[in-house]
DNA sequence: TTAGATCTGTAACTTTTGTTACTGTGTTTA
DNA sequence: TAAACACAGTAACAAAAGTTACAGATCTAA
């Protein structure tokens, strides 16, 4: 594990945490599709992601989702923290947008490396600090764009962190992903179509000239 | 200024501390409409809200606005946390939604303090926490609501945190706020005010039977 | 290989939201 | 007090998004 931990996190806590990261964390690999975080779930472990993507998702009283955004290699779910220190349930489900690899951290240690080491509480608060901007980021998109400027934005992120131009949903995922219904998603794509945006085929969405 | 940092913050931060805060803080009385923070603008000292509510606000290019949440008495704002640590400019405005009273911490204290204090490193994280869930919320009523509930939803935030069941809002003021236009405002309110929810008076709203 | 299931395209329609324009009424100020 | 302004109500229309329905294409499994 210590490899992967020191490419990863090696630039941003000291020696001393990097060793009790490799002693006390696990390291846990899941696969695309893994269900990691669930609402309502109480959390026990906060992750360090080492490689792969996370999804972060919101539910309305109807069941239906909406995406709230992405969590990259070098990123931790902000939500566990506090959900961890408060005892307090999750509000968002997490899912493995890719095949992913983790080092969980028991909760016990969060605390005591909160005191004792300064890039562990700058981690911890750069992390909040991002995460907010995602949601920032994420409220503009629903609130200042129309869906045709909301899809295309959503292709091209999804697009920067799979690293691959080529989208494997059906519509009706991606639908479930805006919030929004099958139908709106196949107009609008077919629009991007047509303006030379995109490539349409079964199961998958090529992206070009973007 | 020492009883009403008490009065605030006593069951949450030990004495010590306290009277660190009553030392290098900075009392601070904002009236009504006062504008605390700007986009784009750097960040000095942090703020603790020891009486009166702030309303936080997202703009859009073209300069228009939305309501992102309230900080009531014994907020603070998470924003202002890492803009001071991470030196990045404000992502939101702030402005006094009613006459205010604040205790202004240098941000120099805020790192010797989260090394020092256990009690401050939990505020801090809470706030985070905190704010977190109100964006959450946030995202909820734009995505999922429909305009109508969003306003009724809107109205009876307001109410609460100016603990008063009348609104002295122009519907023109209140679109700025939901992000859309005053005829849709007025429009919807008339709606609510048939259904007996509302009375509708020239600048002012009284809420009934909610 | 056939029957079913899944995926996409499209038409027709409804609902919601946004826009423009105009009115009357109350408020402020020159 | 008259003129200018701010506020609210409403009609008529336009645009965006959501819904229902159906058809053809492709895939999957019995």
């Amino acid at each position: 594990m210590i490899q992967e931990l020191k490419d990863n996190y090696g630039h941003l806590f000291e020696d001393d945490l990097l060793n009790e990261i490799n002693q006390v964390g696990t390291y846990k690999e899941v696969p695309e599709g893994f269900k990691m975080m669930e609402i309502g779930q109480y959390v026990r472990a906060m992750p360090l992601l080492v490689s792969g993507v996370i999804k972060i998702l919101r539910e309305d009283n109807d069941g239906d989702e909406l995406l709230l955004y992405f969590l990259e290699k070098g990123d931790t779910c902000a939500m566990t923290l506090t959900c961890c220190l408060g005892q307090t349930k999750s509000e968002i489900r997490a899912i493995a947008e890719t095949d992913a690899k983790l080092i969980m951290i028991p909760i016990e240690k969060m605390e005591e490396w909160s005191g004792k080491y300064k890039s562990w509480r700058n981690f911890v608060f750069e992390s909040y600090h991002n995460r907010l901007n995602e949601m920032l980021e994420t409220i503009d998109s629903i609130a200042f764009l129309k869906m045709d400027e909301r899809l295309l934005k959503y292709l091209k992120e999804k697009s920067r962190v799979s690293e691959d131009n080529i989208i494997h949903n059906t519509h009706q995922e991606i639908a479930y992903e805006l919030h929004t219904s099958r139908v709106v998603v196949s107009r609008l794509l077919k629009k991007l179509e047509v303006l030379g945006k995109i490539e349409l085929h079964r199961n998958s969405i090529v992206l070009k000239d973007i």
